[in-house]
DNA sequence: CGCGACCTTGATTACACTCAATGCGCGTGG
DNA sequence: CCACGCGCATTGAGTGTAATCAAGGTCGCG
C-alpha cells in the first residue's frame, strides 16, 4: 500500500451520489492512500477507529464462514463512506475491487462526529436492510435485475453501467453461484433487456423490463 | 391501539440486554402505548419522527413484495428500540407480534439526540449485515441453528426459550418456508439437540451441536 | 367440548448448485 | 505483431435442497 499525503488531488470520481462532506470536522489531516486490487483495507477482528472514503475505484465489504463461503454485504463506489463500527472492533473485511484511492478520515479522542455519522450510518442500515429482502425472498433473475438497477442509480443514470467487480464478487453479494449470475446475465441478453459492451459493462436497453423482473 | 398515560410501570421484561437508556434526552413525556397481537405500529411510507421502544412483547420489523413475499428483517424484544430512520420516512412495516408495550419517544425540534441514537444504529447495521451472511450463503439447518442461538443469547442464556413468534415468522425472517422450518425443527428434536416443552418454548439441549451447526 | 389457527409430515417438483468442459479476452514475452 | 498462457466467464449435464402441493394432527381458546 502506498500512501499519498496530498491533502487533496484531482477526482477522477464519476459518481454522481448526492454530495457527500469533503472534510470531516473537527478530522485530523486526511491523507489520500492508494490501495491495489485485491488489497486488504482493513480485516475482522482488527481494531477500528478510523474510517474511510472511497475517491475512486471500489471496495468490497464482506464476512466469511469457516469453510471458505463468503458473504459480500456491500459495495462501496467513489464518493461513498464506510468502516464505521458498533464497537471499537471491525466485524468485517474491507478490501480493494480494483486500484482504488481511499481518503482515511482519525478523529481527535473525545470529538463529537456523532451528527455527521449518524445519517451515514442510517443510510447503509436501510441498504442493509432492502438487501435482506432480496436474499431472502428473491430469486435468481429478480437478484440480478435488482442489482442492475441499483447499479444504474448510483451511477447516476449514465449509460453504460461500469461493474467495477468480478462476476464472482456479484455472485457473494447476491448468494448466488458465478455459474447462475452468468446464466442470468446471458437470459438478459437474448431477451435484448441489457447489452453487454464487454464483461464489465452493461448497457440496459429496456429499464421497465427490468424493474418489472426485479419484483 | 390502546393509550396509556402512565409515565412508568412495572416492566414484565425478562430481557438481560445490557441496560438501555431509561429515557433518552431531551426527550418529551412518553406514554406508554399498548398493542395487542397483529397490530400495526407504523407502515411503510409512513412519517416517521419518533422512535420505540419494547417494555413488553414483541414486534416484528418486515418488507412486503408486491405479490405479498414478506421478508422480515428484525425482531425486537423487550429492552430493544427501533424505528429510527435515514429520512423522514419509514422504510419499513412494524408490527406487535403479541400483545406488546411500547414507549414512544418523541424529540422537540433541533434537539440533537445523535449521539443517543448513533450506537443503536450501529449496532442495528451490524445485525444486518451478518444477517445477510445467513441469508446469502446458510442452508436451512444452519439458519434455524443460528436462529435459536441468537434468541437464546438475546434472552440471557435463560432456558428455556421463549419464542414470541410464529413458525410463519420463523420462516419469513429465515428466509424459508414454514414447512422447512417445521422439518428443521424436527430434525433437531430427533437428534436431541433441542427439546420443546411447547411449540413457542425450545430448550437447547446441546449448546455445542447448535454451534456447530450454525456455521 | 368443539372449532379454527397453527403446525407437522409426506410426495413431488423446480430452481439453483455442483461438476465439467469450453470459450474469451487480456497481458506478456518472443 | 502475433502466439501463448492464464484468469475469468460461459455453457452444458446431472444432482440435491428447499419449495410447493396436499393431507392430517395438535394446541389453545371460546
Amino acid at each position: 500500500m502506498h500512501t499519498y499525503t496530498t491533502s487533496r488531488i484531482a477526482l477522477p470520481s464519476r459518481s454522481s451520489q448526492p454530495a457527500l462532506p469533503e472534510a470531516f470536522e473537527p478530522a485530523l489531516l486526511q491523507p489520500l492512500s492508494f490501495f491495489p486490487a485485491g488489497a486488504e483495507i482493513y480485516a475482522q477482528g482488527e481494531k477500528a477507529g478510523p474510517f474511510y472514503q472511497v475517491e475512486f475505484g471500489a471496495v468490497r465489504i464482506y464476512r466469511l464462514l469457516a469453510d471458505g463461503r463468503r458473504q459480500i454485504s456491500a459495495f462501496h463506489l467513489a464518493g461513498e463512506t464506510f468502516g464505521f463500527e458498533a464497537d471499537s472492533t471491525h466485524h468485517f473485511f474491507a478490501e480493494a475491487i480494483n486500484a482504488t484511492g481511499i481518503r482515511v478520515f482519525r478523529f481527535a479522542t473525545g470529538a463529537d462526529i456523532s451528527r455527521q455519522l449518524l445519517p451515514l450510518a442510517l443510510k447503509g442500515l436501510t441498504r442493509a436492510q432492502e438487501h435482506l429482502l432480496v436474499l431472502g425472498r428473491q430469486n435468481a433473475i429478480e437478484r440480478v435485475a435488482a442489482f442492475l438497477l441499483d447499479m444504474a442509480e448510483r451511477q447516476g443514470g449514465l449509460q453504460p453501467i461500469e461493474l467495477p467487480m468480478s462476476r464472482m464478487d456479484i455472485g457473494d453479494y447476491l448468494g448466488l453461484t458465478i455459474e447462475t449470475v452468468s446464466r442470468v446475465f446471458s437470459r438478459l441478453k437474448d431477451k435484448g433487456v441489457i447489452r453487454l459492451s464487454s464483461l464489465r459493462s452493461v448497457e440496459i436497453v429496456k429499464h421497465d423490463a427490468l424493474q418489472d423482473m426485479s419484483e
